[in-house]
DNA sequence: GTGGTCTAGACCACA
DNA sequence: GTGGTCTAGACCACC
């Protein structure tokens, strides 16, 4: 069974807080194509949370193309995962970026302590999905 | 005067898109210490929105000491940025740069393409915060 | 139901007012850590007030860490309340003493009167908060 | 001449902070029934603010019958001070030691700290209005 | 049901 | 001129 940790104090809902967490598990290979999600159910009760909770998580997932759902069957990773066009990749990851490097100069962390940060962040998601570089 | 981007569309609240591109004005050096922010109500003109959409905004960011607030003279970059604890930096920085990995992986972007985009950002940020260093 | 009491010509603003009197609550233990707050709705219906007036008190003493708001599910006392730095603490208590002392004066009233005027306020927030100690 | 001491961050108007420094200058004593304080030019200038933020706090101390004004003359502390009604003063002491008792019980002072710091505070201003009494 | 955001506009307070 | 507060009401997001 998944480990889900969810901080209800933080601001951020727990259905996005849940979808990031998966997001995390298929990009790091905890959960591979093909696999299932926990129950709805089964999930919301170990969560203590209101199923619609997952069911909207669950959802939004399935939207992103991220996971399948069958009904009367459960939830599983998608076999492919989605490809978002290349000019919106590239966005999305500019803004990331922005927003790590502006919150870095903000507290004061230098410029190599941001990449290494990012490169820790790197590592901690395993190699599952690349061969190694000389960059790394 | 500075140049602002909205998007309505979104789903990230109006003012809370302010605040990151005010900060990141300010971690960019585009706005220095002591340098005063547009009026609240001109601002609110040009940005085609509620004044008390930038009231909220300026409030936030005074708050967490990035600006200071003169009533009836304006608002004005803080002449000290805020310091947070050492221990909720690096949770910060941990976050970002995890949230970044992640969403890299997923899009199928590789480790070197996460880093150099991250590198990017910085850059763009320009020097004025840090002495010149052999990292750059 | 909590009982509140705002004047609207003190002069000073009405979410002010609300902050003060829920910070008297937290204090007397009329209010304890887990409680529930009146909803933003209902507070705003009772007191005649504009439910955005509730919002700025809320989401104030929700920055300061009284509250705890969690979104869709209502506002509640923070379990541990906030501790603020020891210098900030004394230099606060030392500008409220002196605001005391100098109207006691300024009015005449002797200093036992001001003293005794203390005694009375900190005996009517109860011991919640405190073991029994030889001074009371 | 009196030293007066502004913060512009503080949050406190500035006409306000004045008002209550010249209170406490009459409270302790080193203002005396009669004595002349500074023209409005002068302390603006030695100030660094609008003359008319230095009319507006002599105005209402003028109001308040703390100090009287005279036309071509100057200001002056009134011969003799305001005396409010016995209910008025009694209400206005309970209000300022309620604030007390509550922030200090929040922070988490005990009730001696809090009445240490009322006794130092009214120790402070000396005590050119009363006879000693066994109390302090 | 809950809280969060935004609008349009009024009125007040400060410098 | 500046910012601060409040209203009345809409629409959205979360649970």
């Amino acid at each position: 069974m998944l480990h889900f940790q969810l901080n209800v104090h933080s601001g951020v809902p727990v259905y996005r807080q849940l979808m990031d967490q998966i997001r995390h598990y298929v990009a790091a290979g905890a959960l591979a194509a093909g696999d299932a999600l926990p129950s709805i159910r089964e999930l919301a009760r170990v969560l203590a949370v209101n199923p619609t909770t997952i069911v909207k998580a669950y959802g939004e997932l399935a939207h992103e193309g991220v996971i399948v759902i069958r009904h009367g069957r459960g939830a599983f990773v998608a076999e492919s995962q989605p490809a978002w066009p290349q000019a919106r990749r590239r966005e999305r990851l500019r803004a990331l970026a922005s927003q790590l490097a502006v919150e870095a100069r903000q507290m004061g962390a230098s410029d190599p302590e941001a990449l290494d940060a990012l490169r820790r962040a790197l590592e901690s998601l395993g190699r599952s999905n690349h061969p190694p570089t000389s960059d790394s």
